[in-house]
DNA sequence: TGTACATCAGTGAACGCGCGTTCACTGATGTAC
DNA sequence: TGTACATCAGTGAACGCGCGTTCACTGATGTAC
């Protein structure tokens, strides 16, 4: 049996994923996933909290799985960094983006969307949270760049980090709006794979230059 | 003398690109542009269509400028584009986004907040808006971008814009966040014309690739 | 094994509040004859 | 030039509605002695 705090969970995400956070209300919620109205309360204690809990989920199980990818990488170099490709550390993004999107439906879209919503949240609330939580992973992931990329210093590592960050929230979060597209205008159907396919050696390119 | 209608557009403006569309009331807007409330239903009919005359403003702005942009490239290749290069096209959105910045206060960064905002919409009503209003400066962008791109299809072209329309929404909507960051962690002031320098060669990179 | 009490998960109804919108109205300016 | 009427820009107050949250309560399960 799946608990109400779950089912809470699971249609809050769906939701604030279609709609926006302030789009969404707890009756919305309830009444989706079969609770009490005031379960939600109970269980988290407010909306924002409904919203942090939500986050949390996703980011735990994506964070989890980069850190095995890189586990991965330092096993296959030895713990030698010194002649890692940028493909490769890119590459590694891959495997946990298809994981969170085979562990819900559209579960890709739905955390990219979550992801996009937190950043343009007015008080940055969750992003300094997140950077308190995940800031390891984070950090370790950044220095796999930088061993790729010797050529450019931190903060260009940032910059770069960054910009790749706003293309893959986009164009993951909107991948149905961009689908649809490409099916009309080009008759060509796009899976989420396909366009991390495209997004990887775009970006591996881009950070390369110079 | 500015116009009660100028005069809550100006605010809205400020106050959709800061919190959202949903979070902002419009006794907010009101109260702060020195208005009455009922001023807003009298001149825009209701709080969606206000939202939509405030991007208007903007869409139609940029894309003026950007389409003497391109009438400039057109005479420098004396109509001939079959050398054109995807730096010169990239670099053509350079002027538009800083006029945009100098227009209003922190214009580039009120617009692309306005523009991520509305490309996560629901219903994608502005989206589908834009499209019809503005697609001929689109169309004409994308021609530059494929005549620039030889050895990418137009679908190719189509996926590689909306990467990079991802970065410079992500980095110039958000970037306030990333400046702070940008000081703190290595000491460096970065004007919004400096992201746009740092943006335009990472991605004219990656559009080259392959 | 039985009783008393505590904790947990949940519920139904109500709370006050802020929201977008509406409406009857005012006063200034423009137009027709 | 004067009068009548229409349009325009704006206003103050109220409308009903949906929101997040709270509260007193219930019933099941767990724990202590």
């Amino acid at each position: 049996m799946i608990s109400t705090k779950d089912k809470i969970l699971n249609e809050a995400e769906k939701l604030f994923a279609e709609q926006g956070f302030a789009e969404t209300s707890l009756r919305m919620i309830t009444a989706k996933a079969d609770v009490n109205l005031a379960s939600v309360n109970y269980h988290f204690g407010s909306k924002k909290k409904l919203i942090q809990a939500v986050f949390e989920r996703f980011m735990d199980t994506i964070t989890q799985d980069i850190t095995s990818e890189m586990d991965k990488l330092d096993a296959a170099h030895g713990r030698d960094l010194s002649n890692i490709q940028i493909s490769e550390v890119l590459q590694l993004l891959k495997q946990p983006i298809k994981n969170l999107d085979q562990l819900r439906p559209d579960g890709a879209g739905v955390f990219m969307n979550l992801l996009g919503r937190s950043y343009a949240e007015t008080q940055g609330h969750i992003r300094r949270f997140a950077m308190d939580k995940y800031s390891q992973t984070f950090n370790r992931f950044i220095s796999y760049l930088q061993a790729s990329c010797p050529q450019s210093d931190a903060s260009e590592i940032f910059w770069r980090l960054h910009f790749m960050l706003g293309s893959f929230i986009f164009s993951l979060a909107g991948h149905r709006a961009l689908q649809e597209i490409a099916e009309s205008d080009f008759n060509q159907s796009v899976s989420i794979e396909q366009i991390i396919d495209k997004l990887i050696p775009f970006m591996t390119a881009a950070f390369a230059h110079n």
